[in-house]
Parts: C-alpha cells; structure tokens; sequence
DNA sequence: AGGACTACTGAATCTGTAG
DNA sequence: CCTACAGATTCAGTAGTCC
C-alpha cells in the first residue's frame, strides 16, 4: 500500500467542484480560441470525462535524416514550443485547475504524453489532487524507427486515466473492455497501430495535422469510461478525433481548438462520421499481434545460458551462444538465422530448427526451448 | 527555476560532474544502512551506472524526510496529500541529488517504478537536471489480475533511462540489441516474464522480498548500457537482483540496503551466482566501433585498382576511382561519401555502401573490399 | 487479377572526431 | 567555441506502377 493510498484515505471528503445540475452548455459543438479562456467559461462539473492531447515539448534539435537520404517531417509547430521546463509547467497547471473545476465530482480525466512531458503533467495531475486510476501503454505497432542507432526505438506512448479523488466513483465498464478483450480483462498496455493510410486527414495532399490520433484509441477509451449521451470534451481538439468518435459511439462533445485550419478539417471530419458497423469495430480492434519470441528473450530469462553449444543435426559446425543472443563459430558470429546461412553458403535460414541442443540422448531443435517458454509464459 | 531553466536551453553546458579518475570504492560489495549517507560517502563520479528501484511507500524512508520546521502552510484539507507528496519529493530528490554527483559524466541512470511514484521521480529527474534518453515499458508477461474488475490490469511497470545532460556521451550497445531481438531494432517496450517459481526468493516459506525484479530485466539493461568491468551501483538493493545479474555478466557492483533481512539473502543470492566466461561475454559490435579503414588505403594496397569504375545500385552514374582513392564523375571529383551525396543532392552519404563494383555476375558494394582488406590485416 | 517492385511516411529530444 | 567531414543508420504499412 503506498503512501499516497494511505494518505487520501485520511482525507475523507473528496476535494472536489460541486454538481451544478443542468447547466447550460454548448454540446456537440467546437469552440474556438485558447483552451484555458474558454474551459473558463463553462459552468462548474459540467463535463462527464475529459481528453487531452496537450503539446508534447518535444525540444527537437537539428533536421534528421533517414538512412536512404529522406528528411523526417518532425513536430516544429510554435504550439509545441516552451521556452522552459517552468513554463511548461504553469501551462500544465493552468489548463488542469480549468479541467478539474469543469469536470464532474465523478468524471475522469485522460491525458495523452510521450517521456518529454508526461512525467511532468502526471506530477501535476497528482499536484491538483486528480486520483491516478491507471497509466495506459499504447504500444505502437508501427513506429518510427531510430534511424541513428542511439536509443532504443520510441514505440509506445503513455496515457493516464484519473479521478477526482480517492473516493469519487467512476464509469468502468468493465465487462465491454473484457468482451473487446477476447474475455480477457483488458490490460494496461494497448497495441494499436498508429494513424495512417485513409484515416489520416490530408490537405492540400500533406498531412493536416502533425499528431492525429488513431480512432482506434479514442475508441477504446470512450468505450470504457463513459454511458451513452455522456459529455466529453477535448480542450485540444486538433482534427477533432475526439468529437468523431464521441458522435458515432453515441455520446456529446464540445471540442476547444485555437488553430483555424484544424478547425476546418475537424468541422467537416465530424459532420461525415456515420456510426460504424460491428465488423469496421472488430477489425479497429484486433491488432493483436502473434506472440514472436526472439532467441535472445530465451538467454536473457535462463532458458539458453550464455556458453551453451549448439550444433547442426549433421554435426557439421558446432556454435556458442553469446549473452547477446547471437552465436559465435570460429571468428564469425550473428543471430541464429544469419549464422545458419552464412555457413550453408544459403540466402536465409530459419535458425530455429538448423540449430539443435546436445541433450544426451540425442539432439534436438532450439525451437523446443521456444515451445517451452510459451508454454510458461503464454496468458 | 534554477536548473530546470538552464537545462531547457538547448546546447548549453551539461551541469555535470567532474571526473576524479581513480578513486578508490569498494566494488563488489553490500554497504549496510540508509542509501543517502552512504552515498554521500563516495567520491564524485565513480560510478558508471546507477539503477534504481525506489520505494513509493514511505515507511521505508519517511522518517527522514518529515517536513522541517517552517514548512509550508498548506490550505484546508488537502494539507496532508500536499505534505505527504512533498515529502516523497523531498526524498527523491535528496537521493537523485547524490546519484547525479557520483554518476560519471558520461554514466546513466535508470529508474523503475509505477503509475504511484514514477511521474514524481521522472520530473525530479529532469528537475535535476538529467536527460532522459528513453521511457521503458516492462510488459509483464504474467500480471496479477484485477480481482474486482474496477480497472484495467495494471500490467506493466516503467523504467527511465536518462544521462547527465543532453550532450553527455553514453554507452548503448546497439547491435547486442538488435541482436537480442532477432534482427529488429530493440523496442522501448519490453515483454518479460514476472520474477517467478524457482527465481523468486524464499524466506522460511514466504517470499524474501515483496517486489523482487527478474533478473532478465536486470540482464537485458546492463547488456544494453554497460560494458565489462563498468561499476553498478543499485541504492535499493533488495535482494540483490542487480548485483547478481552483474556478477554473471562481469560488471561490478555496489548494493546499498538497510534491512538485515534483505542483506543476507542478498549476499548469499551473489556468492552462488556464476559468471559468464569472457567468450560467451563478448557481443555484437556496431561498425562504430570497428577500426576505420580510408578508401584510399585500399587503392595504396591495391584492393581496387586506380582507373576502376564504380556504380551505384540503380547504375544511375559511374565513378573513376583515382590513385589518391577519390572519385571522378564527369568533371567533378571528391571521396566516395561527397561524391554521394553530391549526386545524390542528400546531405549525407555513406560511400561505402553507395558504390558498387561490376563483379560479372551482378553489383556487390565496396564495402566487401574493406572486410577483405580488414579480415586479411587485423592482427 | 494479382504479384513484384518502388516510393513514401509516422509526436524523434537520433554522430563523432579532428582541427 | 566553431567548422569540416568521414561515415553509420530503418520498421511496418500504405499506395502506386509495372508486368
């Protein structure tokens, strides 16, 4: 049990606005200008749940090519410009003590953010007295590589879902999220895959906005959190994926963006969403990705020690599994598919069942050390 | 906002510290007591990696860190959670304040925890001035589920991974990763089985240590960004996950922890584990790190011949290789990189991998000259 | 019609050394 | 501090063209 548990259960009234009844406010409807003017010019607890793509302050440097001599058409937009950590921060703060007074005593919160800026508003989250409920993983099924070789390769995105306080109660609809999930409980990390192909907006044939969200995740989100004719707004609004969504799944939006030319797009987007079918939804969903194993995932967890020798089944070449995974033979080595064709003088090789363990009563292929860890590790 | 400002502006000066060379700290070894004095007792920049698991329950640390005298006075009921947050902050900052000055300059630090404390951590860390380099998923294989079904699976936890300051130098063995991963670039979101069955640690029939890591999470990122014979220092040592896996590995370590309990499991843990022989511990190299062979040497050595006629893949244009080992299109000459991408109109270009030789049955790159002039020269 | 091949793209804190 | 330059570096997916 953590501290802060321990602590919010000390304080038993929920800090937080007051339900105002039936207010009056502008649903299914885009409002334009600065979020924080205009979130403060709706009523108190006025919102059942609220989405936020904020800038994410990405402090890019230079221009960054990619290996084959293409430019990467990078995020250099002023809306992502901050000139320091403490700005960011008061923005932060600003926006979120706007989004609290506006939301109901049992409304939640998403924020979307990458590590330039999500630790910063989590803290900030917590810092205005938001509950965390979950952080979510969206594992990105297609990312941008890291063209360089410096880091690992950026494939996923983090989102945070919060409530007003420990003790609000809060739309989860549990059994919707197991039935999308196979009858399994939905998991805090989603594979989804990033927004392309015919969903990306264009205009003028570029891209219309830098950042478009993928339906599949606003989905997903609305569909867990939120009843039918609930309203949810988007103080960043950008194309207005929010509001799309929200109107084929049946719910009320208000949509907050500054940006003329996204207006536009969001405006004409949103009047074309139609509801969609079941099939259209099962297929948004099911990026479930066969689960692959790598040889190295085997040394790393114990199943393949570093030192273990591994032979053809002629015996012709003999191999030494190195920490890293790959193989060692003679002064050459490589993974195990590249090594098993470098010495067969062939184009490729599937590693898995050239490569065998000498288990004394015979040998056998390296693909049932693999057969074995599924086995154990499988859900 | 001190540092945060400072840090926020681009290419300025890393706020670091000082390398002391060899300064004399015990490797290998358990320092009993609270991690911030013994901290406090090593020399600056000793220490080649830093990882981290801190705790987010403050019974362990709290005693510590109770608000001073003079502490802020914080309004109606919300003077607990503010008291309580601050007093986790204080915290980490106090031992994130330490880590950063006995980390190397060109050392990293990683930290592991949950949605409970890893948004504070990760802001203190860029309030202290570190860089973060990655965000990284651990995608639990085999998560505890949500028994009352009010949330979604919390099935991951996230570590950071950051350097001294945005132009810091930093270890990340890029090609033992690919390698690790099957030929992929390696990914920021790790799937790994929980710590388990006979890994997991038992103390008269209960477990030794309530959040005891895998050793192949511990594995994959001392692979990752150390190399043999790096100092490892873990602050919270638990049961010694990081020192054994860095024993294995040929690291060295040093654990700090405080509860007896832990510390004997720990030692005992180590003093069984194996180390990994030097072969098995050798791993993929990036061509970074190859030694560099100039064009010219394979003209002087006679490799390729003056007068020879290079192409690039697509045979859009032919170069005249000249005995000086730069290259003549047309009028224009220059080295094989410039002359690619001045054809090119790229601003950069690996000549290496540009050029081709006719060999008869079909274009094979320059490249493979210089692995046959390396295979034949090295010593 | 369909397969092979090419071109393009996505929230990216993306080089290192010598002079 | 700067400039110059050698040279290392990419994954999954969509769309279009050619045969």
């Amino acid at each position: 049990m953590g501290v802060m548990e321990r602590v919010a259960s000390r304080r038993k009234k929920a800090v937080a606005p007051v339900e105002t009844g039936a207010a009056t406010i502008p649903v299914d409807s885009l409002l334009r200008g600065d979020c924080i003017a205009q979130m403060a010019a709706l009523p108190d607890a006025c919102i059942d749940m609220i989405f936020a793509d904020p800038p994410y302050n990405l402090q890019l440097g230079g221009d960054l090519f990619r290996p084959e001599g293409g430019r990467v058409d990078a995020v250099d937009n002023d809306w992502d410009k901050f000139d320091t950590l403490g700005a960011y921060d008061r923005f932060t703060k600003a926006w979120l003590t706007q989004a609290r007074r506006i939301l109901k005593p049992n409304g939640t919160i998403w924020v979307i953010g990458s590590y330039h800026n999500i630790f910063r508003v989590g803290a900030a989250l917590q810092d205005e007295g938001f509950w965390i409920l979950n952080d979510i993983i969206w594992r990105k099924a297609n990312p941008m590589p890291n063209f360089k070789g410096t880091r690992f390769t950026n494939a996923h995105e983090t989102l945070i879902w919060a409530s007003q306080g420990e003790d609000a109660r809060y739309t989860f609809n549990y059994k919707a999220m197991k039935t999308l999930n196979d009858e399994l409980q939905m998991r805090s990390d989603w594979v989804l895959p990033i927004c392309g192909g015919q969903e990306r907006l264009k205009r003028n044939g570029t891209k219309a906005h830098p950042t478009q969200k993928p339906e599949a995740l606003l989905y997903r989100v609305l569909l867990a959190c939120t009843k039918p004719g609930d309203v949810v707004l988007d103080p960043f609004f950008g194309t207005g994926t929010t509001g799309a969504v929200a109107k084929r799944l049946g719910r009320r939006w208000i949509g907050i963006e500054r940006e003329e030319s996204y207006i536009e797009v969001a405006l004409e987007r949103i009047a074309d969403a139609l509801p969609l079918d079941e099939s259209a939804l099962t297929i948004m969903q099911s990026a479930k990705s066969q689960p692959k194993v790598a040889f190295g995932t085997l040394v790393e967890t114990g199943y393949c020690q570093p030192g273990t020798v591994l032979t053809d089944l002629k015996r012709r070449w003999q191999a030494v599994v190195r920490a890293d995974g790959s193989l060692a033979v003679g002064t050459d080595s490589g993974s195990i598919h590249k090594m098993g064709a470098t010495l067969q003088g062939a184009p490729s090789c599937n590693g898995w069942t050239f490569w065998h363990l000498d288990a004394g009563e015979g040998l056998k292929p390296i693909d049932t050390l693999r057969q074995t860890y599924l086995l154990a590790n499988e859900p």
